[in-house]
RNA sequence: UGAGUCGGACAGGCAGUCGCAGACCUUUGGGUCUGAGGAAAGUCCGGGCUUCGCAGAGCAGGAUGCCGGAUAACGUCCGGUGGAGGCGACUCCAAGGCCAGUGCAACAGAAAUAAACCGCCCGACAUUUGUCGGGUAAGGGUGGAAAGGUGAGGUAAGAGCUCACCGCCGUUAUGGUAACACAACGGGUCCCUGUAAACCCCAUCCGAAGCAAGUUCAAAUCGGGACAUUGGGAUUGCUCGUUCCGUCCCGAGGUAAAGAACGCUAGAGAUUAUCGGCGACGAUAAUACCAGAUAGAUGACUGUCCAAGACAGAACUCGGCUUACAGUUCGGCUCAUAUU
RNA sequence: GGAGUAGUACCCAAGUGGCUGAAGGGGCUCCCCUGCUAAGGGAGUAGGUCGUUUGCGCGGCGCGAGAGUUCAAAUCUCUCCUACUCCG
């Protein structure tokens, strides 16, 4: 990913957990803060509850891919961590795409289109 | 043709665009190749590998359990024996020993390893019914289990009391590596229920822990106090033996440790062929190198074909077992029916 | 990834082969006490499902699930499921 590492020490996440900003809807949770950085880091979570081993990779797959194909039109600068709820067990790349694209929109982590412009 | 049984194979394919991990090449733009499973799962067994106080002893503990073989090893597999089921192909069986010892067997039942409740028969008394004494274990009843079964003789009634056959026990002969099979002879004190997934006995095997094992990489030092020849040492229990280390607390200093690399994938391996073996399997030769991440790589979209895609994701590794699974397909064999 | 522990009624749980109608406590229902409640005291119900019965009741199954050993299993053996704990 382009302008995006990965979330990956335990620490990052209950950092994100215990001082960011969270919301949800029938999918997804998702926490985000500023992390005084000029990218983002991106981190995915899917518990064991949400199904076996297939059904976790599969849904981190989906939402890695939704957040690559969209990356140029989120904001940088915030740590962003997405937890799966058991409902994406059965949703399709569209529904997840969607559901990840509604809730950037509801926290304003998109670039508006008519406005600033993404810094190459 | 139908029904069944056993064994094997496959596990969506193709094209385009965007993307992921590793290796190699690179003109640093990128390019090429490779990239999950039959169960990768459960972690139930057994090996390799690593460390430790293994590679010393004893006890305890655990596992396996018809016989022979295969194997690195196994609780696995193959071939046989015995038993159970099926017309059959075939399938299933923790299948050593309660004739070594000990324990347990509730309730019911007269009695549970030792007998006589109802019966049956005989005798005495009484004689409508019955009472007492003795014999008996065929019948009834209880129970999971009541001192072998069937038939005949025998008897007061009965009884291995006697006989025939079957079963059981013992000895011997024959076949087989063996489990065992089969035959002959003898045995009626044929002396004895079940349970060993009860303790136990017998035979064989087992050191323990696990890649979060472990190895390497920086500065790795100083001060104070306390305890002391006893104490400690991840590694199922106890005793002995052997071996190593002083231990604990407080403070300073310092770090990359909320690390990095190795272990980490070339192997009791895979494919093909030939040979040996009934088979599990073994031997030889040739061919190619075929995941290796470290928050964890295989995905998304579009088109198209069909049988419309199940269960499900490597984490040191290998051999098994068990469990989950949409379907497609191939082959062997059995039974029934029809035709020849 | 690896190692281990547990599962019994709504909850906590005892029970380690046989008279268990599954002990006991909490809870729940009713009564007493009080002007009313809480606390306290007493009694009762125990939960599910199937069959039968107008009903009371009786019988079968049921101790996470399924097989097996045994005359007999919550208990012994095996295979699964679920929950929880530990590791550097």
């Amino acid at each position: 990913m382009l302008f995006t590492e990965s979330l990956k020490k335990n620490y990052r996440f209950r950092y994100v957990y215990s001082r960011g900003r969270s919301i949800a809807n029938r999918l997804l949770v998702m926490y985000h803060i500023k992390n005084g950085t000029q990218s983002n880091r991106y981190g995915i979570s899917v518990s064991k509850k949400v199904g076996n081993s297939v059904v976790r990779s599969r849904i981190t797959r989906l939402l890695r891919e939704s957040y690559r194909l969209s990356e140029q039109n989120i904001k940088n600068g915030y740590d962003i961590v997405v937890i799966a709820r058991a409902s994406a067990k059965e949703a399709s790349y569209r529904e997840i795409e969607s559901a990840l694209l509604h809730l950037l929109r509801k926290q304003r982590l998109l670039k508006t289109e008519d406005g600033e412009q993404a810094p190459k």
